[in-house]
DNA sequence: GGTGCCATGTAACGCGTTACATGATTAT
DNA sequence: ATAATCATGTAACGCGTTACATGGCACC
């Protein structure tokens, strides 16, 4: 759902083949997000047969594969545009896994309701410590990219731990 | 990730065909999370296959197709329960769509930051709307889970809304 | 001699999602 | 008439993910 549009992006600013790509994503995009270099490929035909991008040039070299240079094309160009118009995803949160949980937990009487929370919880505290750690490392303005995911990721676990406290008032722990 | 698990926690109870699997899904977490049927066939063959469970019997029938009754292996049982010790996916804020979408507008200055930003929080404040209304529908007493699922709704878009705003304070509107 | 860079991919998996097909029974 | 309920599935798609294969070159 991303990956597909950050390559669309990257090919926005010009032809490129599939090796380029992957270091331009690692330098743009990549700080947090590890992109096997396989997908690249895969997600280079997906574009492809799509009509997204198509097969400018195959640049040939000796004693090593041939550069195949990508493009992107007209409709690549308005899918991406139409992309970045449209707001992100709908909520996560209603459809999630730790709710699963919490019904199977309380509704069938699976496993105990405090320690499921208290798991969570604690896996919660351990990323909190993360972030701040990594917020503490980050030049704010050197790098705002990372700063704001950092940030972002803080004020997400912040409203997780909240709801972990309401789950517990209201289904009770004793 | 997580119907797999709510499918083995259903069997769990017992024994179950697929179409009573999708009843009670849909009494018991199907609240907001819309299931279709075909996909209870589809999961519970990869649960067959992966030996989390094993057709019991085959109940015949006239005039309709027979019931085909599953239970839950000891493999099962393992898996839902290591499921339910384990918490719940990693942060999802640090994979995040919207952060490739303002790397891209900022970096390689597609579009408007200005106009992203602000699809993104209308599209935020009308859903906050939706569950806003949503939650005063809700006996929470009654129905404690889905209470608490909007809830969490709301603590989750209430912190992307604060995060909005550090994207503007921080990479500037101009 | 090994590591890592350059450069290509393929094949398969996992999970969720959807569209389609079949067909009898019962209630409105 | 038609919609809903009961009951089964299959086939395909989409996207992300991973493991594996190939092979020369440069550097330490």
């Amino acid at each position: 759902m991303a990956i597909k549009h950050a390559l669309l992006g990257l090919l926005a600013e010009g032809p490129r083949h599939g090796y380029e790509l992957k270091t331009a994503f690692d330098e743009t995009v990549g700080e947090r997000w590890s992109l096997n270099i396989g997908q690249v490929y895969n997600t280079l035909n997906r574009l492809a047969r799509d009509g997204y991008v198509v097969l400018r040039e195959e640049v040939e070299q000796e004693s090593r594969p041939d550069k195949k240079v990508y493009a992107i094309t007209e409709a690549g160009r308005e899918e991406l545009f139409r992309w970045l118009a449209e707001p992100v995803e709908k909520p996560r949160r209603l459809k999630d896994e730790f709710y699963i949980k919490l019904v199977l937990c309380k509704e069938l009487g699976y496993g105990d309701l405090h320690s499921l929370i208290w798991n969570q919880r604690r896996a919660y505290l351990q990323l909190m410590r993360v972030l701040r750690e990594a917020q503490s490392e980050i030049n704010a303005e050197e790098d705002p990219f990372t700063a704001l995911l950092v940030e972002g990721g803080i004020l997400h676990v912040e409203a997780d731990l909240h709801w972990l406290d309401r789950c517990e008032e209201m289904l009770g722990t004793e």
